[in-house]
DNA sequence: GGCGCCCTTACGGATTTCCGTAAGGGCTTT
DNA sequence: AAAGCCCTTACGGAAATCCGTAAGGGCGCC
C-alpha cells in the first residue's frame, strides 16, 4: 500500500472523513493541505528531503483566502505537481459531477482515480487508492458511464473565448475586435453570428442569455 | 447542552467531521440523515414518540437523487421542520458564503446560526452549538459583517421572477404576456425594459447576458 | 382641491442581434 | 484541371433589445 499520501482539501470536516479513510487502510504517513500553495510547498519539501509523496488527494475547488496566492485551485495544483513529477499518483476528490467538466480534466492524462463527493465517497475513495495502487485508474459512479457512452457535447476553445467574453459583458462588435486584434480566427462578425447559432441549437437554448446559462450550469465556462 | 440533535448533510465524510464536533460537546444522542425526506422522516418519528429533537443541523444543498424525493434542498427541510415546531432551534451548516444568499434565508427568521464549512468550520460550528444553546443567534465570519454593514443588493420577488424567465430563455415579450395573464405588476414591455436598466446599472453589468451572469453567480437566481 | 412625487405605460428611434442567402478561398478527390 | 465539400466572410432585411421622452394615474401632504 502506498506509504506517503498528501491529501489537500480546504473543509476541515472532509479532512476528519478522509482522514478515517486512509486511517483504515492503515497509510503510514498522511500529510494535510488546507491551500494549494501549502499542498505544493510540502511536496518540494518532501522531495527535497528524498521522501516524495507517493499519491496526492486533491479536492478541486478551494475557497479563496486573504493572503496572497499562487495556486488557487485543484486542477493549478495537479497539473504543476504533475509535471514535477510524472510518476506521482493523484487522485481527484470533489464535489464536482459535470459531465463536461469531468471529461476536460479526465483527458488531461493527469488523474487515476476521480471520486465524486456524496453519500458513499468515502468507500469509493477507499476502492480508489487501492486500484490506483494496483496501477489501475477507478472513476466512481456515475462519472464512469460518461467514458463509455462518449456523447457528451464539449466546447473548443474558441468556443470558450467566445461564451466567456459574451458573459462578461462584452457585445458581439467588441468581441470581433477582440479576435482580430488577438488573430483569433474565425473572427467576422458573421462567423461569430454563426457559431453562437450552432451553439444555441446544439445545446437547446432559446436565445442567447439561455444559453449561457446551460453553459454556466454544465461548469463550461 | 443539547441531548437530541439531528444532522442532516449528505455527504459522508462531512458527517464524519460533525460528528466528532458534536462527540465533543458531548451530546447524547446524535441521528444523521442523509436525505431531507430521511430528516423529515426522523423528526417526525421522534415528535410521534414523545422524545423530539432540540436541535437540527442542516446542510442547504443536497445531491439528487434517483429517488422521488419531497423535500430536495435543505431550505425546504427547514422551512417545513421549523413551521411544524417553531420552538426548534436550527443550525446551517453549509459552504455557501454569497452575502445575498445568507441574507434572503437569515431573513426568514427561521434560523439561530448560519455556518460557513471551511478551513475552521468544526470550530465555528461548535460556538454556534453553544451560543444556540444559550439562546444567541450566531453568524460565522466573513459574513456577520453582512448584518451589521447591510449595503447588500437584493432582489424582489418581481425581479427575480423577471430574471429567472429571462435565464431559461424567454423572451421580453413573452414576459410581458405571462405577467399580463398572471396579474403580475407591472407588466407593460417598457417597464420590464426599465426594471432591467436599472439591474443592470445597480450591479453594474454592461449586457443583460452579463447581468444574468452576475446574478447568476451571487446565487440570486 | 391642488400640488408634488413616484410608478407605470406609451411611443419612436437607435442600436444590437438574429437569420438566410450568396460569394470566395482552401483542400481533397477523381 | 474540374468538381465537391467545408469553412469563412459579406450583405441586407427582420426581429429584438435598448434608451430617452412624455403622458397618465394613484397617493399622501399641505
Amino acid at each position: 500500500m502506498f506509504t506517503k499520501v498528501l491529501v489537500a482539501e480546504d473543509i476541515d470536516s472532509i479532512n476528519i472523513g478522509v482522514a478515517s479513510a486512509l486511517k483504515m487502510l492503515k497509510i503510514q504517513t498522511v500529510v494535510h493541505a488546507v491551500y494549494c500553495d501549502e499542498a505544493y510547498l510540502k511536496f518540494k519539501k518532501a522531495a527535497r528531503e528524498g521522501e516524495p509523496f507517493d499519491l496526492l488527494i486533491s479536492d478541486l475547488s478551494f475557497k479563496k483566502s486573504h493572503r496572497n496566492e499562487n495556486l488557487t485551485s485543484g486542477e493549478q495544483l495537479i497539473t504543476t505537481l504533475k509535471s514535477e513529477d510524472p510518476e506521482l499518483k493523484i487522485i481527484a476528490f470533489t464535489i464536482e459531477d459535470h459531465p463536461q467538466k469531468f471529461l476536460s480534466l479526465w483527458e488531461t492524462n493527469n488523474l487515476d482515480a476521480y471520486v465524486c463527493k456524496d453519500r458513499n465517497s468515502l468507500k469509493d475513495l477507499r476502492i480508489a487508492i487501492e486500484s490506483v495502487f494496483e496501477g489501475e485508474h477507478y472513476v466512481s459512479d456515475p462519472l464512469s458511464s460518461v467514458l463509455q457512452k462518449r456523447n457528451v457535447l464539449q466546447l473548443k476553445e474558441y468556443e470558450v473565448e467566445l461564451l466567456t467574453r459574451l458573459a462578461s459583458g462584452y457585445s458581439q462588435d467588441e468581441i470581433e475586435k477582440h479576435f482580430k486584434e488577438n488573430g483569433i480566427k474565425p473572427n467576422s462578425r458573421s462567423s461569430i453570428e454563426k457559431r453562437l447559432k450552432e451553439l444555441r441549437d446544439d445545446f437547446e437554448a432559446k436565445t442567447t442569455i439561455h444559453l449561457i446559462t446551460i453553459i454556466k450550469e454544465l461548469r463550461l465556462i
